[in-house]
DNA sequence: TGTATGTGTATTGTAATATGGTACAGATGT
DNA sequence: ACATCTGTACCATATTACAATACACATACA
């Protein structure tokens, strides 16, 4: 898929990683030179090696190659940490709307604030950073909800149980997938309204950034908000390769 | 006449990947020339390759190489499921102690319960899956505590704030470190005793496999307990590539 | 301001290196 | 017994990766 790269065997190598990526339930190496379409002899060499470096694992039984422990441990090192990241884009968007910004993960079908920046207009009721929250009345919840696959969203809907229409829920997913950005009216918190935008990691966790105002005033400034967490999703998430 | 692993290239693009993973703050071409002992050139156009497929990055700045985010993406493929590797290791456990066995992660400064099999002298309170609970005072929280830094372990004494000396605590976690198993005397809970080791997977997630049982029998079953818990982190853990 | 040493980049002749066709030994399942 | 899969091994070939060398540009030091 990806460009060549200047070294032929390393772009080969790649590409039987990705193709792993794409399956990683055991692939044998003749699935993979199919795949590939790759020589099945060069690609047994270059399993061999990456075998050897213990990039892919072959667990002893017949067609079993999968991604192998060292990719975990390198990951783990190349982990970025996305609260600091963050935290300068989570500003800029603070001063923008002279509102407050939060940045919340999902995690065990919740939603856990993770950080915050407090805005001039200092609200009376902040939420703590480490705090979890429902996904289906928020608006991070929800632009969350609208990434993930129909049946996750589904069960979390269940779960949480509030009792709405399903239907109408799907129907607010689907509208929010559109758009790109999640709302929420004085749904969790009565007087309290929010707008919300979601991005993952390539790491596949889950991220939200909503700013929630008074209702009041979140109205008015309503369209202002919406768009600068858009162009801050455009700024901030589509041009990092560490998210999507 | 090949070392290690049959193709040059790949296993000194791996080695450059393992320096990066060493110091990942952002090095340079001569950094890791030098570093690695290869030729400033060659590892120029392995880094390129690299850069090309995103294994790594390259923020910009100068000197600024560091591990990139399709690391992350093959990492999130190739995630093991701790629970369902464990499962049958832990079940294998509870048929030899006949004893409940439990399996928690460190996450957040806490203990969670992530899965249990149940023993057969069935105890009146089991913990459920998804349960919190503290580390300074349970069998599996020291074990784990014992694979932490101890500025770290420090931190989550005091957080956790019971009160005992903070040498008698060390102490205690240094006999830990040193037999590889920790021990809970009725100290979370009264008449509840346990012992747990800790393992962390190469990806730096920390887990803790625990037998709890009423006190009296315990001190009786104690060293068998001992012995299969010990021989369980051998076979299971130390086997296992994923694990150390 | 000059010198030294760092950065990343580009070129290029050389031979070492990866290549991939081909063949084999076992399984597995038609 | 045949077809088709698995992984493994060999080895002549020239494609491929190699690394010395040179360059443009920063930064630091004296």
């Amino acid at each position: 898929m990806t460009t060549g790269g200047g070294i032929q065997v390393i772009t080969r190598a790649a590409e039987i990683l990705r193709q792993l990526k794409r399956d990683n339930s055991g692939q044998s190496l003749g699935s993979i030179a199919v795949q590939t379409g790759l020589p099945r002899s060069t690609v047994q060499r270059i399993v061999h090696a990456l075998v050897a470096e213990a990039f892919v694992t072959t667990s002893g039984k017949d067609g079993d190659l999968r991604l192998g422990p060292e990719i975990q441990s390198l990951a783990a090192a190349g982990r970025i940490d996305v609260v600091s990241v963050m935290r300068p884009q989570l500003e800029r968007l603070s001063e923008q709307t002279d509102e407050t910004v939060d940045l919340a993960v999902f995690q065990h079908a919740h939603m856990v604030f993770v950080d915050q920046i407090i805005g001039k207009e200092r609200l009376a009721a902040v939420s703590l950073p480490g705090q979890e929250f429902p996904l289906t009345n928020t608006a991070n919840g929800k632009a969350i909800l609208s990434k993930l696959s129909e049946s996750q969203a589904v069960d979390i809907y269940r779960r949480e149980g509030l009792g709405r229409d399903l239907r109408v829920f799907l129907n607010d997913l689907a509208a929010i997938q559109e758009r790109g950005i999640a709302f929420d009216e004085d749904d969790h918190t009565d007087g309290i309204s929010a707008a919300g935008v979601a991005f993952q990691t390539v790491g596949d966790e889950f991220y939200a950034v909503s700013i929630p105002a008074p209702s009041q005033r979140f109205s008015k400034k309503r369209d202002m908000i919406v768009e600068h967490l858009l162009s801050f999703r455009n700024d901030a998430i589509a041009a990092n390769p560490y998210f999507r």
